[in-house]
RNA sequence: GCGCCCGUAGCUCAGGGGAUAGAGCGUCUGACUACGAAUCAGAAGGCCGUAGGUUCAAAUCCUACCGGGCGCACCA
């Protein structure tokens, strides 16, 4: 993914430059900036930083990589950022900074800052079936959203966060079947929320699908009613949307996720949104009506024409179209969402009409109001679960079909892999587990998976019985930060197999394991000196112990970490950051005493101390988990 | 059948061309009348799924295979 994210002023953005103009001293020809790759050093022994430039030049230069790196070191030893330089290995050069020039240089800010970006980027994510309680999976989706949200955000774009809420669909139609037609009885009471008690109203309604046929009727005709609108079923639907929404919104707000604006799948045909796409859809050769096969009498959105495979699956098994709009004149979900995404990029003449809720969010409905300019995005993210990925590409597909390559281009789909269950967890939910098999999918319709807000009191229940001191945030609010970080430490590809106990454990790499390890350096700060713990910068000893190098190491990193997470869309790359950080000051906390050294050293620890409770603060906020000064 | 993703310590996961592959959990052994022990140290644990290839250099890139997951709806 290419995002224009200009880098800030690092270490290493520095050395590049002062790397680059050595190599250019030495050799007569300035270096492809590329090539020039500086990292933290693999090994102590090694130095502070590493390049490998020698060997990436070794054959443009026509030289041997250990002669590059001999006369690049002798280069190098002589820049005032640069204690120690030589040349290791098979053509390294490693690197010692001068850190005292670092920790003073002029000007040096705490924290990266980056310019605005100009240009706005839409993020689309949690878009949960509004006819339940939400469960970790969404929370997964949820959180993936919020950190990339807010990544962009602290690297200088300007973003829009929506939730798209699909109103008319077949799963809105079932829990509203089962809330009219089931037998009252056949669903237990005494659920806390209404969400829950659909929870349980859409796993019994499934149920009641294999055994009554007169049952499933009622289900199709509900949701023909639904999409029809203007009747008894779409105003229920409305005000049962209304409120499965607060509810869920609520959830999500105990984790600090917020949005935007609220998108109602019912006001893209309301708004005559779809109208307008259709038409132009219809200046693609691609958008046809079948007249004969099995999808006759359907609108389809034809496989692209260079596809040689497509013709001759169109005779098998699977049909390579994607239809939108069926032989009985209804959408799919597919063809709003290409309407919504012609609308998101700027691209259609009309507007939604919204109104202002009562705590400052945005949603589409029907009054016409004073409105801050909503859409019309360059970049649109969309946090869908990669399940999704086909009708997503179909989305895709449509842009460039109707000629907009660029918004097809700027269009990008975070997938992520689904979360499970533990066999522990399954059977500890009441789910028949087998022997041999670990995994246990979530499945809405028999009601197997854990509720956002169960998991939350599970977890809060666990950090309050296990901490020593209740100063501070919180049980709760640890607890939020604690499952915020499960779900984020996790690569987006990988899949989380959910284990309660694992979720609620608070040592190791967990969210309480790093917002200890902030409080604990605040704690710091609050004994000291308030003048000494407020400097950002003291003299530095020529040779840090090694704590404090490890330390300072990965301080110098932070702006190149943030930059890539923000160009990967990837908030994992944080979270490991993070967890590293907390390490690293751990260590240099048991080895080296601070409040106890002598001046020189106490000015400069606190400084170090200073900045990693700023860099910490910092990331923890990327990742929606609190800071805490005291816990 | 076609396509995508994943196989790394007993378990959960990092690392995604660079020097001797890292954490956590679990196991064993140690460190608090405290700069916050929700912490830290040490020990033990690996043919990085298999076989080829590319490269000065492969856990990492390419190919094939094996194993697991997921897509290929007039559901979303």
């Amino acid at each position: 993914m290419s995002m224009s994210i200009s880098s800030p002023v690092s270490l290493s953005t520095l050395l590049k430059a002062r790397i680059g103009a050595a190599v250019e001293t030495l050799f007569a020809q300035p270096p492809d900036p590329n090539v020039i790759v500086v990292e933290p050093a693999a090994r102590p022994e090694f130095g502070d930083v590493t390049t490998n430039v020698a060997m990436r030049l070794a054959r443009p230069l026509g030289r041997p990589p250990r002669d590059i790196a001999e006369a690049l070191s002798q280069q190098l030893a002589q820049d005032p950022w640069i204690r120690r330089a030589d040349a290791a290995g098979p053509g390294y050069v490693n690197l010692d900074i001068a850190w005292d020039v670092w920790m003073q240089a002029e000007g040096r800010e705490l924290l990266p800052i980056f310019p605005p970006q100009g240009g706005k980027v839409i993020v689309e994510h949690t878009s949960i079936n509004p006819n339940k309680a939400a469960h970790v999976g969404h929370l997964r989706n949820a959180c993936i959203g919020d950190s990339v949200a807010r990544l962009l955000r602290r690297t200088g774009q300007l973003v829009e966060v929506h939730n798209y809420i699909d109103d008319l669909g077949r799963q809105v139609a079932d829990t509203v079947t089962g809330l009219l037609y089931l037998d009252p009885g056949t669903v237990a009471t005494g659920q806390p929320r209404f969400c829950d008690f659909c929870w349980d109203v859409y796993a019994a309604l499934h149920q009641g699908y294999q055994s009554n046929p007169s049952l499933k009727a009622q289900g199709d005709q509900t949701l023909h009613e639904l999409e029809a609108g203007d009747n008894r079923i779409a105003w229920m639907a409305e005000a049962f949307v209304q409120q499965i929404l607060e509810d869920q919104l609520r959830d999500m707000a105990r984790f600090g996720i917020r949005y935007d604006l609220l998108v109602h799948e019912s006001d893209i045909l309301r708004a005559g949104l779809w109208e307008t796409a259709f038409s132009r859809l219809q200046g693609s050769s691609r958008f046809v009506r079948e007249t004969d096969g099995p999808q006759a009498g359907c609108w389809v959105l034809r496989a692209r024409e260079d596809d040689e495979d497509a013709a001759e699956e169109r005779d098998g098994a699977h049909m390579p179209d994607k239809v939108l709009v069926r032989s009985n004149g209804l959408l799919t979900y597919t063809a709003k969402d290409i309407a919504y995404h012609l609308w998101k990029f700027g691209l259609l003449p009309l507007d939604f009409r919204y109104h202002l809720r009562g705590d400052g969010l945005y949603s589409t409905g029907r009054e016409i109001l004073e409105h801050p300019a909503l859409g019309g995005a360059n970049t649109v993210i969309n946090v869908i679960d990669r399940r999704q990925s086909y009708p997503q590409e179909m989305v895709q597909e449509a842009l460039q079909a109707v000629g907009f390559e660029e918004a097809a281009r700027n269009l990008h789909h975070i997938g992520y892999a689904v979360v499970s269950l533990s066999r522990r967890t399954a059977a500890h939910l009441g789910v028949p587990v087998e022997e041999g098999r670990d995994v246990y999918p979530m499945a809405g319709r028999q009601g197997i998976g854990i509720k956002i807000a169960d998991l939350l009191a599970l977890v809060a229940e666990a950090v309050e019985s296990a901490r020593s001191r209740k100063e501070g945030i919180g049980s709760e609010a640890i607890a939020s930060g604690a499952i915020r970080y499960y779900l984020l430490r996790h690569n987006l590809q990988t899949d989380i197999v959910l284990d309660t106990d694992s979720v609620a454990d608070i040592h190791g790499n967990t969210g309480p394991y790093v917002m200890y390890t902030h409080a604990r350096a605040a704690g710091i700060l609050r004994r000291a000196d308030p003048t000494e713990a407020e400097a950002v910068a003291a003299p530095a000893p020529a040779i840090l112990d090694p704590w404090e190098r490890m330390v300072a190491i990965s301080l110098a990193w932070w702006p190149d970490v943030l930059v890539e997470a923000a160009r990967a869309y990837n908030p994992t790359v944080i979270a490991t950051y993070v967890h590293e950080l907390a390490e690293r000051f751990n260590r240099f906390y048991e080895e080296c005493p601070i409040l106890r050294a002598g001046d020189t050293e106490r000015r400069f620890r606190l400084a170090l101390v200073r900045r990693v409770v700023a860099v910490m603060a910092d990331g923890l906020d990327l990742l929606g988990v609190p800071a805490p000064d005291a816990m």
